[in-house]
RNA sequence: GCGCUUGUAGCUCAGCAGGAUAGAGCAACGGAUUUCUAAUCCGUGGGCCGGGGGUUCGAAUCCCUCCAGGCGCACCA
């Protein structure tokens, strides 16, 4: 923040430290009461050879005071700094006017290139909540990058070749129905799928089938090639509809048939760097001296595997997009994966292998176990999103009956509700899915941060004042006030933590923190008032709030209804 | 067995490039609405921060070790 960078400055001046180490010691005191803004001296003692508490008295007797900052006072080792409150209201609030919806970006990214691998479901399976995790995060981490002035490649990544496919054509080819398959293509290919598994029990033979099928495709058959085709439309068509309930889209769905025909090269390319060895048949790279298992790039039957294809794709896109990151939104269980093959890359002779990141979470259970389509064993995310979209028009058809568009505003209601349950802890914690959870919509949810929001709206539809450049910052002063001006002066750090870190849940806990704030504040203090100043003054920190929620929502890929 | 990861209130979690008395939400109980949306707000109770050692002026945070859970450990993705 600004303002922290200010006092920094100052502080450097005195104590004799590069700005940027004195930025990251500034603290929060734990108490208001103690000060806006605290310096401990404690590492000072040391260099200086003095004690603490002398330094700590000696620089708030020479510090140059920032005009943001009132007074100083020292408690202990401590250098407590008390604000300035009306200039730093004034000053906070102008910029977030200044700003707008641009407030917390910037041009950090300069242009430079991150591809996004995320959501890729396997085709011909259901979208279940364990699939919603990597869309949403890297849904959201694509806001976050652009925001801060990166430009995003979103790829998703689909399964969409694969031996399962010659059991779905053996699977139709006995059971299918066009009709079924037309009407609710994921369910009736998993059905045939389901029964594909249980047959095969009693008849091996069809495994063999299933084989000859995924040859024939890898052969360019035409008839195979056709139903794979077919089945792969009818699934996107699904996934499409889900992706647009979510509002997520993404810029290519380069899947894995994609790189089919890329893969001869790079096997050729890691033999000419002699990097693969026969084993067991198999060709492989070794790690050993890595300490990892090796990296198989062929089977013995001479077919590609995942981790050759991921290598394959890599290339493709440092060649085509040049990026500078590269991230992997993908479940914890791969992290192995990915080392061994982000070694492999290095050990290609490619400088940017360090460019590459697994961005790991956490596994989505049910209490009865881990999720299993083929156990039945699976919560559909379609089901989920219904039934809070159900859910929440019934809370508005008790408790904001005359709300015109109900519809719409359930949808956006219920479905940020899920997206904000997912995006809300830190990605690695795994999720035992509770239908109580997600559609609770009580305290620290997406509900409760979308209600602050059109309360504010509401605020300023109905005040009889407008906004005038003036901020009033001097009426801005009480405890509750300055709370919420201060977590919104935070706010663009919180979205540059959040990129850093590659977390999404930092914005999100900080959009729950203003949406606290502002609750807090809307109890305290009125604002349509009969004092005209007064009144526009505290307009102007609630447009100011409903702005930096909207940014805040909008980053984790939530919509903000101005009425709910 | 080895590797990755998690362990903080009854439950779900935040805090973890060390800092002042460990914070939220849910659940429980008790309050608040003639005023801008009560999907809200206020209050009460609830904690050997998994155990033990170490580093430090200072440890939930860093290091070591042990314990417990999850995940992974070449022809699936």
């Amino acid at each position: 923040m600004i303002f922290d960078i200010q006092l920094a400055d100052e502080l450097s001046a005195i104590a004799r430290l590069p700005v940027q180490e004195i930025s990251d010691m500034l603290e929060i005191p734990p108490d208001r009461q103690l000060g806006d803004r605290a310096f401990p001296c404690f590492k000072l003692a040391k260099t200086m050879r003095k004690n603490p508490q002398l330094i700590a008295q000696e620089i708030a007797d020479n510090i140059k005071k920032p005009n943001f900052i009132e007074r100083i006072e020292t408690k202990g080792a401590y250098v407590n700094f008390f604000f300035n409150r009306a200039v730093f209201a004034q000053t906070v609030l102008e910029d977030i006017l200044n700003k707008g919806e641009r407030y917390g970006s910037s041009d950090k990214g300069n242009g430079s290139v991150v591809c996004i691998d995320f959501s890729a479901p396997n085709i011909a399976k259901p979208f279940h909540i364990g699939h919603l995790r990597s869309t949403v995060i890297g849904n959201s981490l694509y806001k976050i990058y652009e925001f801060l002035g990166y430009k995003c490649i979103g790829i998703n990544h689909l399964g969409d070749w694969g031996t399962q496919f010659g059991k779905l054509i053996t699977a139709y080819k006995h059971w299918g129905i066009k009709d079924d398959l037309e009407k609710e293509p994921i369910k009736a290919l998993l059905d045939i799928y389901v029964k594909f598994h249980d047959e095969a029990e009693k008849d091996p033979s069809l495994e063999d089938e299933a084989r000859m099928w995924f040859k024939r495709m890898e052969d360019g058959d035409e008839e195979a090639l056709s139903l794979w085709r077919w089945f792969k439309d009818l699934s996107l068509r699904e996934f499409n509809k889900i992706y647009d309930m979510l509002g997520v889209k993404f810029d290519y769905y380069t899947g894995e048939s994609f790189y089919n025909d890329k893969m001869d090269r790079v096997v050729e390319l890691l033999q000419g760097k002699g990097l693969l060895t026969e084993s067991q048949g198999a060709l492989v790279v070794d790690l050993s001296q890595y300490d990892m298992p090796p990296c198989m790039i062929k089977k013995t039957d001479g077919t590609t595997l995942y981790a050759t294809r991921d290598i394959t794709a890599a290339i493709y896109r440092k060649e085509t997009f040049d990026f500078d990151k590269c991230l992997y939104v993908v479940a914890y269980q791969q992290d192995l994966h990915f080392r061994q093959w982000f070694k492999v890359i290095e050990l290609m002779g490619f400088d940017w292998y360090d460019k590459l990141f697994h961005v790991p979470f956490g596994m989505v259970s049910m209490e009865e176990g881990t999720l299993s389509t083929r156990k039945g064993r699976v919560v559909f995310l379609e089901d989920v999103l219904q039934k809070a979209v159900d859910r929440t028009l019934d809370i508005i058809k008790e408790k904001n009956p005359g709300l015109e568009n109900k519809e719409d505003v359930a949808k956006q209601v219920g479905i940020g509700a899920v997206v904000f349950h997912d995006l809300i802890n830190n990605r690695i914690k795994d999720i035992v899915f509770s239908w109580d959870q997600v559609l609770n919509f009580d305290g620290e949810t997406g509900p409760y941060v979308q209600y602050a929001h059109a309360r504010a709206m509401s605020i300023l539809a109905k005040a009889t004042q407008t906004i005038t450049g003036k901020v009033g910052g001097d009426l801005l002063t009480e405890d509750e006030t300055l709370e919420l001006i201060d977590l919104l002066a935070r706010f663009p750090e919180a979205i540059e933590a959040a990129c850093q870190a590659n977390e999404p849940s930092i914005v999100a806990r900080h959009t729950i923190d203003i949406a606290q704030a502002f609750n807090k504040f809307y109890k305290n203090h009125m604002v349509i008032v009969d004092d005209d100043e007064m009144q526009r003054a505290r307009l102007t920190l609630v447009y100011a709030t409903a702005q930096v929620i909207r940014i805040g929502l909008g980053l984790l890929g939530i919509q903000a209804p101005a009425k709910m």
